[in-house]
DNA sequence: AAAAAAT
């Protein structure tokens, strides 16, 4: 029997694509409801369990879905019917999950089983959302009505700043092996460039420093503040490193015991230890140092900006109001910070704790600086988009694009999302129509600017979420070709709760006397994550798992790989534990269906690989799993960061072979993290504490 | 190992 009777909705994924290409995807959007009569909820046939009167007075008016719903409802359309059958990416075991069905388990199917109807009315609203939410175009009625007239001038003296200023594109070209687009600019050195203000900022080198081999470098002490700053690995043209000091990835660093407390900021000084470091390999040294001091130096308290609004950032009426409606009443720290110099036009790198803000911290003000640099123009059909925003996962750019085009949408600018695993069809026809900002991960716009259907060379801003992880392996290349096709002298912020030297190979290369900025006492673990460390017998992981796992509230677990992912959801669902798999084995659609049921709650445990490591907002997940130590303490950081988010509460527990405690003490002490560490057994009352369970009060 | 483009 076919999956699907529907004739449009049982081909092949890409056979839709001529026709979303063909109109644009607004249109697209009204009409396929109506034409999915065949059996899907909302049927008009009264006979369909989906069915549902045409006019129903007492419900809530069609307000039903959030953004996010929406967007990953439009994203799943594409290739509904990829999508029709929940394990089809599993072939393997379908086999064994029907048989167990069959002989007769009572527990519904996994994937559509406690699907209430299709009725999201009852569905608890999100309330930091604006509640209209349109995923590609506004209808017209619902555009702001005023105009941009009563918005406050300021763009007198300062529109044509960043573009009137000391261009960048008389920069020089460093090498001009590799780099097309800037063999126009003269050499740069230190000395003639040109300063983009006047403040008494230290050039620096970048160009004339040694080559960055580290082999040589002395090795410092870095006291307690590890590679977070600025002291990442170099992966990018670094030949093959020695072994001579560095035994492990980041293994330079000292062992520090876990004695006295950590987390008061006077037992931290030792950042100090940068700018006291060696002075051999002088240049490399300045590099580094300068870069603290500049963290130092600009570092925000949060204390200072307490009276600080969005509309004395810079931010226009429309903006604050929009921001307002998203949650966001007054700036936080890092959007204190960061606003005032992204609109001055210069290139920042910040670095802000895991739900610091950020998005807003960078979106609000490119909305505000592309606005601007369009004030009086025509939104012409078919322009070029103004700014770029990049991230490493899809979901994650989809995330981003829900902050960001409400903003936009206030002030009548379009933004669109680009990435692979859906078809190209409605991202190639929004931006014929013209889109102002993208939002989208490395490939797909690499691949659509290599088809010709997506030209950067107006991009004036470009933002890098993540933008250490940017720079990983795999992903520092497209990146880099990606940055060298937009404008020449483009404005360049960088973003990351773990900012650190990995992103010197961007740094070099793209950035003008970058502002840096961090939270000054925002350290990761301040305040409301509890970080708990199991040491458990291989044997029974399956079950601590399931332990921890079997509880109210929101869960996710973090797994090595794919296949584990897929395997731990499994055993979950077998436990009767409902639970989903995220990762990259799983198609966009599965993967923002998955996303969605965490976010809805109506699932509460999912399992994911490091795709949901970073960026990713869930509102109330208040247990991070690991069932997999992370490799690196930046993955820590970010694992961990998916709970206690905006000041909640969380709890994160790493589960560990017992021959492994060495290396997470050491993992922890770079993450700056303490945690205490318990053998566990199975049916031990801790697993009870952890997952929130009460412990059977002796009666 | 994962992620990011299809194919």
């Amino acid at each position: 029997m076919p999956k699907n009777k529907k004739p449009a909705g049982g081909r092949a994924a890409k056979n839709f694509e001529p026709r979303y290409g063909a109109k644009t995807s607004f249109q697209d959007r009204k009409r396929r409801p109506g034409e999915a009569s065949g059996g899907k909820p909302g049927s008009k046939s009264a006979g369909h369990r989906g069915y549902r009167p045409e006019t129903d007075a007492g419900a809530p008016a069609k307000k039903r879905w959030t953004a996010q719903e929406r967007a990953g409802r439009d994203e799943a359309r594409g290739i509904r019917s990829q999508a029709r059958d929940p394990r089809d990416a599993r072939a393997p075991r379908e086999g064994e999950r029907s048989a167990r069905r069959e002989y007769g388990d009572a527990r519904p199917p996994r994937e559509f089983g406690t699907r209430p109807a299709r009725s999201f009315d009852d569905r608890p609203r999100r309330d930091d959302r604006p509640a209209r939410s349109f995923d590609d175009r506004p209808r017209r009625d619902d555009r702001p009505a005023r105009s941009f007239d009563d918005r406050p001038r300021r763009d007198g003296d300062r529109v044509q700043r960043s573009f009137g200023g000391p261009r960048r594109d008389d920069r020089p070209a460093r090498s001009y092996d590799d780099r097309p687009r800037r063999d126009d600019r003269p050499a740069r050195s230190s000395d003639d460039r040109p300063r983009r203000d006047s403040s008494d900022r230290p050039a620096r080198s970048f160009d004339d420093r040694p080559a960055r081999s580290r082999a040589d470098r002395p090795k410092r002490d870095f006291g307690d503040r590890p590679a977070r700053s600025f002291d990442g690995p170099r992966r990018d043209d670094r030949p093959v490193r020695s072994s001579d000091d560095r035994p492990r990835r980041d293994g330079d660093r000292p062992q520090r015991s876990f004695d006295g407390p950590r987390r008061e900021r006077e037992d931290r000084p030792n950042r100090a230890d940068w700018n006291a470091a060696p002075t051999r390999d002088k240049a490399y040294e300045a590099h580094v140092d300068v870069v603290h001091e500049r963290l130092q130096a600009e570092a925000i308290q949060a204390e200072e900006v307490a009276d600080v609004t969005f509309g004395s950032l810079g931010l226009g009426d429309n903006i604050v109001r929009t921001l307002a409606d998203l949650g966001a009443a007054s700036p936080f720290p890092i959007q204190a910070a960061t606003i005032a110099p992204i609109l001055d036009g210069k290139d920042v790198l910040a670095r802000g704790r895991t739900g610091s803000g950020k998005t807003i911290a960078f979106g609000a003000p490119l909305v505000e600086s592309i606005l601007r640099s369009q004030a009086g123009k025509r939104r012409e059909f078919g322009r070029t988009p103004k700014a770029l925003i990049l991230a490493p996962t899809r979901e994650l750019a989809l995330q981003i694009d829900r902050t960001i085009q409400p903003i936009a949408r206030s002030v009548g600018l379009f933004t669109t999302q680009i990435y692979g695993g859906v078809p190209q069809g409605r991202q190639v026809g929004a931006l014929r129509k013209g889109v102002d900002i993208i939002i989208g991960t490395p490939g797909r716009i690499e691949d659509l600017v290599e088809q010709g259907k997506l030209d950067l060379s107006d991009i004036r801003i470009a933002v890098l979420d993540e933008a250490d992880h940017m720079c990983d392996l795999g992903f520092l290349e497209p990146v880099q070709r990606i940055l060298r096709r937009t404008e020449a002298g483009s404005q360049k912020l960088l973003f990351s709760a773990t900012l650190d030297r990995e992103v010197a190979a961007l740094v070099d290369e793209f950035l003008v006397e970058p502002a840096v900025f961090e939270v000054a006492g925002e350290d990761q673990d301040s305040g409301t994550i509890d970080h708990r460390v199991l040491v458990i017998d291989h044997r029974d992981k399956a079950e601590i798992l399931a332990s921890l796992v079997d509880r109210e509230g929101k869960t996710l677990v973090f797994a090595r790989t794919r296949a584990y992912a897929e395997m731990l959801a499994e055993q979950f669902d077998d436990a009767g534990i409902r639970a989903l798999a995220l990762h990259g084995d799983l198609n966009q659609a599965k993967r923002t269906r998955n996303l969605e049921r965490l976010t809805s709650g109506r699932v509460q445990v999912l399992v994911a690989t490091d795709v949901a490591a970073r960026g990713i907002h869930v509102d109330d997940i208040d247990l991070v799993i690991q069932a997999d130590m992370p490799d690196e303490y930046k993955t820590y950081l970010h694992r961990s960061g998916r709970t206690g988010r905006a000041g909640r509460s969380g709890t994160v527990v790493t589960l560990i072979a017992r021959q492994r405690r060495r290396r997470m003490m050491e993992l922890l002490e770079r993450a700056e993290i303490d945690a205490p560490f318990d053998e566990v057994r199975v049916g031990d009352d801790l697993l009870e504490e952890l997952s929130g369970r009460q412990v059977d009060p002796v009666g």
